[in-house]
DNA sequence: ACTCAGGTATTAC
DNA sequence: GTAATACCTGAG
């Protein structure tokens, strides 16, 4: 297949670092260029700041324009959502200061579910780890510039897939959850499709939730970064739940602060858009 | 040796 | 319903 290009002129709200690096996705890995390459679904793009111009390129099924634009919800207006979210408070503004550059990216649901099984008790370099060699056994190849990439594995892909073998990749625990999701998701137990047409929020969390290995957090991760795009959700995670406290509840022990209280508090503040502000609140948190 | 990391499922009050 | 506990693995 041909390499393809798109240019993005003047873009704001988009930097490769808080895109890529606020937790939202495993398989975009810097570059010696600083640029960033990734898959995502049958693509493989390498992406490219210059100035205030992003440079796309790579190996794309259909036009890449499109592709591009789906992916990385340049559709939407992240100027007019950091404005609104800015006006909250100061920590709000704080937040969104260091992480201005953040999109939420539009990503494959089925390998958001696998991605946020991964990510259970564990640490960031792992779980990229294991996405890795799941798609390198069991994914298609692509050739791009020399280098061979893996698509992320379909569900039928792993259909035969042992538990035992998900163990030899270093699933861990994991492994008997990632069986039994994948067979629920084969089944048609649950359905995938149904789920991404249906609007109502609470009844897909409750769908989510059945999926072995999948809890609150990881369903909540699950509505905010695939294509469901919940922006309502809020999940919360040991540093949202460190953060959260440290501004607006200030309690001496932080893990003792329950997950309602945070809800509660999360709703009152922002609303529709209490997944974004988690975005910016975590990433602030975390990296800052 | 021991703790920790994007939690979940199970078991026990 | 809510609280305590085990759980792969590998890096520090």
């Amino acid at each position: 297949m041909l390499e393809q290009k798109y240019k993005l002129e003047n873009a704001n709200s988009f930097e490769l670092k808080d895109i890529f690096e606020c937790g939202q996705c495993f398989r975009w890995n810097k570059q010696e260029d600083e640029s960033y390459t990734g898959v995502f679904g049958k693509n493989v793009l390498n992406v490219k700041k210059e100035g205030k111009d992003v440079i796309f390129k790579g190996i794309c099924e259909k036009d890449i324009k499109p592709v591009v634009e789906d992916y990385f919800d340049l559709k939407r207006d992240y100027e007019q959502i950091k404005k609104q979210l800015s006006n909250i408070d100061n920590n709000m503004k704080k937040s969104i200061l260091y992480g201005q550059g953040i999109r939420i990216l539009n990503q494959d649901l089925w390998e958001t579910i696998i991605s946020f099984i991964i990510s259970a008790n564990n640490n960031i370099p792992r779980i990229k780890g294991i996405i890795e060699r799941l798609s390198k056994n069991y994914g298609d190849e692509i050739n791009y510039n020399g280098k061979i990439y893996y698509t992320f594995p379909t569900p039928e892909q792993l259909k035969d897939v042992t538990v035992e073998e998900y163990r030899k990749l270093g699933l861990g625990f994991r492994d008997i959850r990632l069986y039994e999701t994948t067979h629920m998701i084969l089944n048609k137990e649950i359905d995938l499709e149904k789920m991404q047409n249906n609007p109502n929020t609470i009844e897909v969390r409750e769908q989510l939730l059945k999926l072995s290995g999948v809890g609150p957090k990881v369903a909540d991760c699950i509505l905010l970064f695939s294509t469901l795009k919940r922006f309502e959700v809020f999940p919360i995670d040991v540093w949202v739940r460190r953060v959260m406290n440290d501004l607006y509840i200030k309690q001496q022990d932080e893990t003792k602060v329950s997950k309602k209280q945070i809800e509660k508090i999360a709703k009152e503040k922002f609303g529709d858009l209490a997944g974004l502000a988690q975005q910016y609140l975590f990433y602030w948190r975390r990296e800052a």
